[in-house]
DNA sequence: CGATGAACTGACGGGTCAGTCAGTATGGTG
DNA sequence: CACCATACTGACTGACCCGTCAGTTCATCG
């Protein structure tokens, strides 16, 4: 069903174009159903097309789901890349970060990421994927706070510790809302992290 | 195999006794293989028993695996809260769980925990179990640091926000830890924690 | 000593699903 | 046009595994 996806690839080779047709389908379904839950069918399915397809482009279900992960993951940096190349104060390019990286309310993609440390847990595809695109994103918030700290604006002892120190901190704060909401809620989420942030930037 | 589990439960009904060796059996399975990858079949051989003795003492396997684990996770709870109850100053108490809340190397239960985040995305009775034991755990946790405030060793604006920070902060470098084992490790994990928590006592 | 029921066995039904394969459509090329 | 490679189909298989059930063992008690 609804293939509403030919948008921004140019004139790849139709190959190129059929993949990632597939991994966002797959992406789509691993939204709605989670990871585990995700059956090659259902990415067939969601295409209208064979699951002999899906198998044709990849060789077994394990790449084609670590290939959507970092599909979307990938997606999803490059996006938040663009939004701080726009500039900004260190503050606002902060915030902006900070933002981005929350699991604002609606924003489906904290759930696959829990699951994609799990998964982690036994799939090395997964591992090396998760891993690479934790550090990436861990990279964004540290290069914002260096900056502020190299203009004067925030006064950090140790950009990367802090960087990691939040990055960590909204990662917990996440689950606790996404995996099982708890006590901790979206308003309380984001003053924790903002007093956190306060903290962190002096 | 190996029913080394005649330890600590008392004289309880027999049936009450093989329950709990199910559930200790399925808790082994589990953090050897992971939540996603135990098979009941496992669980009855670790034991030398019937897939269907396992099926006369818990209905669905799901129900299965979410006790085993709050039967694991509420163990752990108990020997923590029996530690903090020997005394001490509230630093050393503080010390105390902030310890035992870590990654320590070696220390398998985090796994569990990420698996069990992600498995209570889909599974009612993992929600709850995993949602209970969250904020069970962080209270602990809590009253180390309201009871330091009360003492006035510490100096925090507000101990449960200091909490609930440092016990995301923990997770998440645990995710980072344990899941993928990427740039953060087992010394630098300390580093970064114990000074989140100078910065939260004051 | 029967009899009753709880604890337990192990084979099996029935459903699911990843990956295969023989065969079909399509579009480009000589 | 004939040829061929690439893209694609969909039925099928082989494996896996949860939960069931008919039947067995065993302890307890009237």
């Amino acid at each position: 069903m609804v293939q509403s996806v030919e948008e921004s690839q140019g004139h790849k080779p139709a190959v190129e174009k059929r993949r990632i047709q597939i991994l966002e389908a797959a992406c789509a379904v691993m939204g709605k159903q989670g990871i585990a839950a995700t059956r090659v069918g259902d990415v067939a399915k969601h295409l209208g097309i064979s699951t002999g397809l899906v198998h044709y482009h990849f060789d077994t279900k394990d790449e084609l789901l670590a290939a959507a992960f970092r599909h979307a993951a990938e997606k999803e940096l490059a996006a938040l890349r663009i939004l701080v190349e726009t500039g900004g104060t260190p503050r606002e390019l902060l915030d902006v970060v900070i933002n981005n990286f929350y699991p604002a309310s609606g924003f489906s993609s904290w759930r696959l990421w829990i699951e994609g440390w799990a998964v982690a847990l036994q799939s090395e595809s997964f591992r090396q994927t998760v891993m690479e695109l934790d550090e990436a994103w861990v990279e964004v918030l540290a290069e914002a706070l260096t900056d502020g700290v190299a203009s004067g604006d925030f006064s950090c002892v140790n950009p990367r510790d802090s960087a990691w120190r939040l990055a960590c901190l909204i990662e917990g704060l996440a689950i606790q809302q996404v995996a099982h909401g708890g006590v901790i809620n979206d308003v309380e989420t984001r003053r924790l992290v903002a007093d956190a942030v306060e903290a962190e930037i002096g």
